[in-house]
DNA sequence: CACCTAACGCACTAACTAGTTACTTACATA
DNA sequence: TATGTAAGTAACTAGTTAGTGCGTTAGGTG
């Protein structure tokens, strides 16, 4: 039973989420090979000892962040209801979502990337990533479904590839737009940028899948 | 004046290529903090010593290596020579060159996505960049206008974010495709898989711009 | 209130890692 | 063929880093 106080000078899951919060930033801004479990410590404000003690060792923190990064996007997914609106809307909304979301949790696209940088060899292992994607795989293609219902989707169009095409537009600007502004001399980390970008993927899309 | 012997054992020039090269494979594998002096220096069949002797320190060898990488893939570009063809066949052919760059040469997805986590901090001190990236950007631009005198593409799509387009659906299909093949529980990275994704792209494209 | 489990902390280590010092040797040129 | 310069080498260092052994203490339970 939890105490009343809500000062408590041990509480191991508070520690565990401070130490999570922490890792999760830290493997987001260096990479898994960059960041240090004693920085990871220091900024939960937890004893290095800690880590070990509820989580192993550094990869396996790794991957339970990771873990609850997947856990956490896929959970907003379900909350949109996109069967609630036409299909057109539901579409547009999981575009805007997914743009918003990679905005909002900057360290997600960079925890994907350290993850792929290893060939998903932590994620693999994981026992909780299959469930929570099948319903994920199935909204899109129900999306897509009802939309030829509807006769304003063609009915040719492959719901894993559109779903993949969803995340590239937004995903490939957002952890590419350091590089990119060099490159194509234009800054793409302002606010106007990002507006145009989402509206440009809006249309992207929109053109994708029209009859 | 060079030696009639091929054989030298002692060469700048060659040596310095090994080691760039051995830089790459490193850095692009393991990222830049993941990848090690030693490993480096002994795959290029290099004392660790000359490395420091030609390159200075890790990060500015890092930094070679990625202008060696952009280097290379504004050069292949050059060489498509668009300008040739009716506007819709050479959009085609850019966005199929994109794509076979990027798995032809798989280091420079993960060498750009390395900077990135770093926010571009190497490039930004780069002095040569700059110049190579004027054409690059000027080529889809002038592309885009033909296809606009040509009535087959519309007339308000901004080159840059068509480029950022083209980039984004194949290279994030490339990156990601490990995590991809665990949450989409399919294989994204066989040959059928590819050909596959590179029709997508080309449709995607295409209906992007039609007018 | 005594006891025991689990939370927490300190100080350590063995292995690693970027960078350096001091040296030897090949070879193009005079 | 003598020689200066640049290529190449080996051994080292100072600092770092993931991981651990062992002791302390809070606080829930009987």
């Amino acid at each position: 039973m939890p105490k009343i106080s809500d000062v408590r000078k041990r509480d191991a899951e508070a520690t565990k989420k401070r130490i999570l919060l922490s890792a999760k930033k830290a493997f987001a801004k260096k990479g898994l090979a960059g960041a240090r479990v004693d920085d990871i410590a220091e900024n939960a404000s937890a004893n290095k000892r800690m880590i070990y003690h509820y989580f192993g060792n550094k990869e396996a923190l790794f991957l339970k962040t990771l873990e609850d990064a997947y856990l956490d996007i896929r959970l907003a997914e379900q909350k949109l209801e996109l069967d609630e609106m036409p299909a057109k809307d539901a579409l547009d909304k999981l575009v805007c979502f997914t743009w918003n979301y990679y905005i909002e949790n900057p360290e997600f696209i960079n925890l994907v990337n350290s993850e792929n940088l290893h060939r998903a060899k932590h994620l693999k292992q994981s026992k909780i990533i299959n469930e929570i994607s099948q319903k994920f795989i199935s909204m899109v293609g129900k999306l897509l479904e009802r939309g030829v219902a509807e006769r304003v989707f063609r009915d040719d169009v492959d719901p894993i590839q559109l779903n993949i095409t969803i995340a590239a537009i937004g995903y490939y600007y957002l952890t590419n737009r350091h590089t990119g502004s060099i490159i194509y001399q234009r800054n793409l980390g302002s606010k106007e940028a990002y507006d145009e970008r989402l509206e440009f993927n809006l249309n992207t899309i929109r053109r994708l899948v029209h009859v």
